[in-house]
DNA sequence: CCAGCGTATCAACACAGTGTCGAGAAAGCC
DNA sequence: GGCTTTCTCGACACTGTGTTGATACGCTGG
């Protein structure tokens, strides 16, 4: 599955010292954070507004996280753990059902990041400019189109796909499309799918790319 | 074809009177702008480097461009206006020869903004906090939606291609596709496709997307 | 040839935000 | 009750943005 990328490398993202009753704290910004993040876009957060948020002077902000950008990666190391559990059913009903397991698997993710779209949405804004940020998600990314190419092999290998390109690059391309197609709804990007079509749009497409055959001259 | 977008509209997005000699200037501007985003990303440059490099001081800066981003926002209207030229003619040839059509469509955009890679990433990192980039990026995925969406719906309508997904999701969908998969190759992010697969891998789900019938149970 | 007006320039300022330092309060514990 | 560790914040130093007001520059018409 997924693997790696998460908080256990890497244990203390937040406070310098993991003990006693700061931890109220910790969590108390955290969770600012996260009720700040559903107003405003992460660029319109200051450290003042999380310290003022979680009862606290900024100076004391910096005792529990280095930086913003800390707090945020937080959040989503943990959206991200959760996503990661989730979705390991969807794959394996995959070889009997395809289009079901399919729609199970990329349901997974819809859910835990639709019902934190602002986390997701604070998560894509700092990949822009943290390099931590870009580098976890690219792990999530990496773990996605693993398993995708697994799957992909596993239904040629056993006949049920037919040969075509390379997995790797198929898998590629279509959890980019599934990445970009999320982020567009859940931003409420114009244009873009509506929330209640997405998952129905994707999965055809995957279906296609995957089982389809080779298309016509 | 694409339409509106750019600078028609809001002609002067740069210097306050569009006269004289100071001209020299803005584009000194401009193109410092361009080389240093060859060289780190947006968010690593300040108005200071940008007037210095043209040559300036920072208040003088501030007679040419209201702010960094302005900058960057004509650098990004220009190449847009370069790539919506250039698209036209793969359209055109797609209902003769689907697959060397679309191949030839889809060249056009991955050699404009391939070309000009600093501002391409720039574009997209503005995206992140600036208004004003969010609109026009969306008003160019909206041309290219709509061209899509028209193409499958005349391949339709002549035979070519099955029924399927309503086109305009479908259309929706691979443009996102493209747009993030170019996105992650020029940005050189791991994992993405290799930059002489990129147009192979679109290509063929695109078609496979268009042409192939629905799947199999 | 110089008065006058737009063009162009910049030193100095006001502000908003980040991150650090060092002095001190409070909470454990021997 | 002293010592240590945890926690707190006022005050500071710094970086970057955008504005203001004074001034110089260059042309054009009287």
């Amino acid at each position: 599955m997924n693997a790696s990328v998460s908080t256990a490398e890497a244990p203390a993202r937040g406070r310098r010292t993991p003990r006693a009753s700061g931890d109220e704290r910790e969590r108390a910004i955290l969770a600012t954070a996260e009720r700040l993040l559903g107003q405003g876009s992460l660029s319109e957060i200051s450290v003042e507004d999380l310290a003022k948020g979680a009862g606290i002077s900024r100076p004391t902000f910096y005792f529990y996280f280095p930086s913003k950008d800390a707090v945020v990666l937080t959040l989503v190391d943990r959206m991200v753990e959760e996503a990661a559990v989730n979705r390991a059913s969807g794959i394996a009903k995959l070889a009997e059902e395809p289009r079901a397991g399919l729609r199970l698997a990329l349901q997974a993710s819809f859910e835990v990041f639709g019902s934190r779209r602002a986390v997701t949405l604070a998560a894509a804004e700092l990949r822009a400019t943290n390099a931590e940020a870009r580098a976890l998600w690219s792990g999530v990314m990496e773990g996605w189109i693993a398993d995708a190419s697994a799957v992909i092999e596993a239904e040629r290998a056993r006949g049920a796909a037919p040969p075509g390109l390379p997995a790797r690059d198929l898998a590629t391309a279509l959890i980019q499309m599934n990445e970009r197609a999320h982020y567009a709804t859940f931003a409420g990007e114009q244009p873009a799918l509506a929330e209640d079509r997405l998952l129905d749009v994707l999965v055809d497409i995957w279906m296609r790319a995957i089982y389809g055959a080779d298309a016509p001259a």
